[in-house]
DNA sequence: TTGTATGCGTTATCAA
DNA sequence: TTGATAACGCATACAA
């Protein structure tokens, strides 16, 4: 058996495929006894409209799409599942593409636009021109995790200030004097606001400069190589704070492989507040993001931009804060 | 500017849409001067064919979905990525639908199918006789992490010969003898096989029966729970096979609370092989699965199942195998 | 209150 | 070698 179209369904119910479709819609107006037929012949054919047509008839195509670097650490991960959450509960589609740090993917996002209604774009996807290229070819588009661009929204989380809270704490509350930020500022807009606000936190305490960020990228092998290169060489850090949790747990790795005991020898931050650091040992000191909020939201911004509605927070951003575990030194349980 | 169809394409041309569409399809004769002719009014308008008009003209949509519980470990983003990496690669779209537990979520699902040319279906999502009304109403579907059912081809990993292999080694090569499985085999067809295999190793070596797994539920917190119960219990454990990594990870977190020293006093394993555990403390040995290929393999059988190739196996089984690091009690770097 | 006819953008059939 | 035209499934202006 076929599937039934809009057509079976007139048939069935003895009228015609405008009726069919204003009982569909609601809109219009129907009779009671007319739209009671309807339904019938609807429940009786099982069916269900093909969104195909109701796309191509110029009803949008009920589909958001994001693009993200790549899947390889939980955060991207927990973007698109706030996404999911919502778009889900709307009965909408959601289409991921990854780009892979692949060349010539301009043409991959923009074939991908064309499949939805509108587009959330992460940091380190696609640059800021061919997002403005992208806006001024009437592709909806949120940003998140970056700063707005040509009028499209941004959808955001603190970074500078939870940054020089957690520096200060260390350099403040535990004594701490040689730091090392252990990220790459030119990575992402986050992690540079995070070295902005470390770097802040040294002048506030009047301290000198920080030295500059030992760049790493973000996994936790990275985080362990660096690691394993400071903590051999002459002048050992006494604290390091990691653009993330991940880099954080590879720091702890290279330190146990050192003898190096955290957080007496080393203090050690990290960034995200993945499940996975709650317990680790020592449970470790970071600061919390809510990321999968951050998806959600993004998600709602998009809707409201594709349904026109005037988005209220052009540029949201979330807040985040530290928490204070032991990596820092701080006693467990307080 | 609008966007161009091909009508416009076929007037700047000066030919018909039939052509037009033979120059983007490659079939059917055309004129070496007509193709180029058209080639030219294609460039000069930018013009891309609307893959609505292309699915709706009865060409399939280009999409391949995939249902999954929820995203919240790393193994379903892992299979996704290894999904995207195919679908991205050969211009096709990719849909994702989490079911969270939902109840009424065979109308989501089925929702989700029509927008597809195809589904990719993993374990705990849905029940198989609902598979199997999806595979009766001619819905393309391959399951992953769970049996064949119905026709419908499976793709999943090694279970029961590495548990075999992992709790033997454990048994044989460490000298365990209370030994405990952390995992519930009801919840997934994966978990339920290493259990068996775990079973099988202690018939194998003679050894009674194992005691009942500690049912637990795949999240950190679970296996730090359920290793809470077991280290302050009167009978303690020499030895946890986790039903996964994260799990394991946990138990790491309890041992170090309760002043268990690993794998001194505990030898724990895990399952996966996430990228996390090789840089835990101590590294844990635990099962390699190919997960990103897992994605692959089943987006690619699915393809094939779309195009209305003959599936080479229906029921595909890759391999996956013990690492043994220390954490089983194996000394470093041997 | 209901129906007719047309457009949306493509592919495919058949005729020229 | 090319073109006119009919699907595909729906929404909607317009007519009745």
């Amino acid at each position: 058996m076929e599937r039934p179209n809009i057509y079976a369904v007139a048939a069935r119910a003895g009228v015609s495929i405008t009726t069919v479709s204003r009982v569909l819609n609601g809109k219009g107006p129907v009779a009671r006894r007319t739209r009671e037929q309807v339904l019938a012949a609807i429940r009786e054919l099982g069916y269900q409209p093909s969104w195909l047509g109701r796309a191509l008839a110029g009803r949008g195509q009920a589909a958001l799409g994001i693009v993200f670097p790549d899947l390889a650490g939980p955060y991207h991960a927990e973007v698109i599942a706030g996404m999911e959450s919502l778009t889900a509960a709307q009965g909408q589609a959601l289409l991921i593409l990854g780009t892979h740090g692949r060349d010539r993917c301009d043409e991959m996002v923009l074939d991908f636009a064309r499949r939805v209604d509108g587009l959330v774009v992460t940091a380190r996807t696609i640059p800021d021109a061919e997002v403005a290229r992208l806006q001024d070819g009437e592709v909806r588009v949120v940003l998140l995790g970056r700063p707005p661009v040509n009028g499209a929204p941004a959808v955001r989380t603190e970074n500078f200030a939870p940054a020089l809270k957690l520096t200060t704490h260390l350099i403040a509350d535990h004594g701490h004097r040689r730091l090392r930020f252990v990220g790459d500022p030119a990575l992402s807009p986050d992690v540079a606001e995070r070295w902005e606000g470390f770097v802040q936190a040294h002048r506030d305490a009047g301290l000198s400069a920080p030295r500059s960020p030992v760049r790493a990228n973000l996994r936790q092998e990275d985080g362990y190589l660096a690691a394993r290169r400071l903590l051999g060489g002459a002048s050992r850090p006494g604290a390091l704070v990691c653009a993330n949790d991940e880099m954080a747990l590879g720091v702890y790795a290279a330190a146990a492989e050192a003898g190096v005991r955290i957080p007496q020898d080393l203090a050690v931050t990290g960034w995200d507040d993945i499940p996975l650091v709650r317990y680790a040992v020592p449970p470790l000191t970071t600061v919390h993001q809510p990321v999968e909020e951050l998806g959600r939201r993004a998600a709602d911004t998009l809707v409201r931009r594709i349904l026109g509605e005037e988005v209220p927070e052009p540029d949201l951003v979330l807040p985040s804060s530290p928490v204070f575990r032991e990596s820092c030194g701080c006693r467990p349980g307080g």
